[in-house]
DNA sequence: TATGAATGAGATTTCATTCAT
DNA sequence: TATGAATGAAATCTCATTCAT
């Protein structure tokens, strides 16, 4: 058995986020910046037809074919279509929750780590579009275990977010009357729906999309201003 | 062939949302009170089993054996699976273009209406929340000229939105700086992402759910408060 | 869905072992005599070719091409290629249940009834060498809970036989000492081995080896001939 | 390519029976005591699984598993997957062989012989039931002259069994009546069959089983008590 | 002596759709 | 208005085997 990306394998281990990442070049890889490793490449395809024409309708065989090895080689390194999947939802909540996870340490005032995740959820969304279009198409595709494993990852994500609301709100500079977790749902609810009208070559770059976002989210949680407080 | 569901059927006939929502028998069908006419049975079936497990996932001979009739029957009705879907489309489509024409047309304060506008998709997209779900998931898996044709009416509801935005805008009762295109996608990823959280026997009532979203919006585009000027 | 052949189809209903073995033409098929309706004709083609080449080196698309039908043909009618394997089964032991039963139940003496049962399953085993071949190769092949249903049916044959024994130990019409099931397993080890080793085109017909099998089993279990008593 | 086993490896040579059940270590092995040969671990554990799940149930990945050692370890010693069933027949034929025909040159009266040779291939089928097992499961799966090849040594053994009954006919101390490839194929169909019913941890005794087939034997073939003359 | 990545052919099964009745 | 047998194409996955190292 070849190292097949098994459940588990979130955390750093599994088909090489690691050498995915960094786009170091696996032992037994020919010349590098040439093609790239074998699994690296099927995460690639599989990526982009997936954010292309939805799951069901990729076929194995488009996949292979679009990579440049046969079905063998994918079943060598993948244990099913779904295992693919996986990974790719894998990739993008590590770096996404190890993102948040670094802003929501920062000793700065709470609405300055707000306004700064906020954005950031954004901008990586945008530059891993792809990623965005699949998640929130797809997710009901995998199989039912897999599928707990990546909402509890989710679940993780969203309650870091929630907590820095609920601080906020504790500590007076946002209204007290939103319920955190609505706030939570809601702003997500419009990342997540990016990837159906966002295009790279549109007016907006991902910065000012970003910056728009975290603004409105933000003014929806200020406070009233009080006389003598101009914001 | 009968009259199959083509795709212009809109307008309020035989297979329309009125007949099918009222409960009310269309003409030609059996004693009323018995079960629904086949075409509305099969379409209540295929919302209910597309929302469950994906349009990919869910086989014509489910949708049948669900409505008890055989897969003859279903397309004596309706051309293709495709139709199926897009005519779940059209409904909800129907209703909300519907309803959104009403509000906007009330003579109140623009900020009013878009606050009962945002209100109320929140309410009608709950109360037909398969649907909602169904329709960020799956438009993707509709042929291609039927997928612009929904996509159509969807931005001619966008933009009915969106011209009360700029009314607000120009009138000075909301922020000038966001633009108005993006807060309507950044308003309908909430809306369209409902489908993926709420739960009919959660804690919130699809009414609390619209008022703390209707308010999210209007606090996020209300203007900084003014001395003299309490809102 | 069709009359797919499901587990407990046993006993009389199921793709009907009614039309297969009378040779009645099912209704909507053509002229009789001419091609036997589909199952059957699926059916009798599996037989042969899982007793020519074993279940596991028989393909699907090799039985449906013997059968001058389509793949989706077989699997309208039957569930799954365990399921084909599985009805043919069910033919056998039907059958030779059927007249086990209706031997033991005649009004002879238990050593005649012995003589008589143990020629017949004979006879019906090379009449039906190819499910004879099969049963007792392909037997692990099936999934577990089929394979439990054929073994119980097969243990009830089994017993019935058994209880024929052990009466005619009671009776004193047959030596005590060897024990009834042991008896039944050797005897039937040689019955379902003789699809390894007959041939129709060999020197001996199935009532010679029936005679002769029956006429083994009794000396075996023939008392010792006692002064007076020349059996 | 080192010393494949090829089809006549027979006679006791590097991967034969006597080493492999011996518990010696063939030459070139590591320390005695530790873990088995790599080729005697791959012919016991695809023993074991073919007993298990029938050969063509079993994937070499399966048993390179099972044995610790990789595809291409197995490759190096076996020409191919037929290579093992083929090895293991002959492990179990050579053994059964010889032991029969030392028993059959014993200077003991030949029903005497008969009842040990009839004793001693029950036990010893018993020992080695997996391979018993295998035997009359998979004999079809092996290639053609393979299949030959070992249905060939299988005959002989028959003839030798035969030869035995055929001179106990001709000396009188048989019935004259059976014909002796029908005994043959008779007894030896019930010793095949043990491994469908047998298991170690029943009732039996290997010992037991093998008395009372062999009995069983005897009485089928024992002439008629004449008076004066009690058995 | 052994590895393990990769192949390529083939396996079973599913499914939307058609059509004679 | 409805049936249901049948199609044919495509889908996912498995597996024995090879070969450069």
């Amino acid at each position: 058995m070849a190292r097949k990306a098994t459940s588990g394998s979130s955390g750093g281990g599994g088909t090489g986020p690691g050498t995915a990442r960094a786009g170091a070049t696996a032992p037994g890889t020919t010349a590098p910046g040439a093609t790239a490793a074998v699994p690296e490449r099927l995460l690639a395809e599989a990526t982009r037809l997936f954010a292309e024409r939805g799951y069901d309708r990729t076929s194995v065989q488009e996949i292979v074919e679009a990579a440049g090895v046969t079905k063998g080689a994918l079943y060598h390194y993948f244990g099913s279509k779904d295992d693919l999947l996986h990974e790719i939802y894998g990739r993008v909540l590590r770096l996404q929750t190890e993102r948040l996870d670094a802003i929501a340490a920062r000793p700065v005032p709470v609405t300055e780590r707000i306004a700064e995740a906020a954005a950031d959820v954004v901008v990586t969304s945008i530059q891993n579009l792809d990623d965005t279009k699949i998640f929130f198409r797809s997710i009901h595709q995998l199989g039912p275990e897999k599928q707990k494993a990546v909402r509890a990852e989710r679940r993780r994500y969203h309650e870091t977010f929630r907590a820095l609301i609920e601080e906020g709100q504790r500590d007076g500079l946002l209204r007290p009357e939103p319920r955190p977790d609505l706030v939570v749902d809601y702003f997500f609810g419009s990342v997540h729906h990016l990837g159906t009208w966002y295009h790279a070559d549109g007016p907006l770059t991902a910065e000012q999309v970003a910056a728009e976002f975290s603004d409105l989210l933000l003014h929806s949680l200020r406070p009233p201003a009080t006389p003598g407080d101009p914001t």
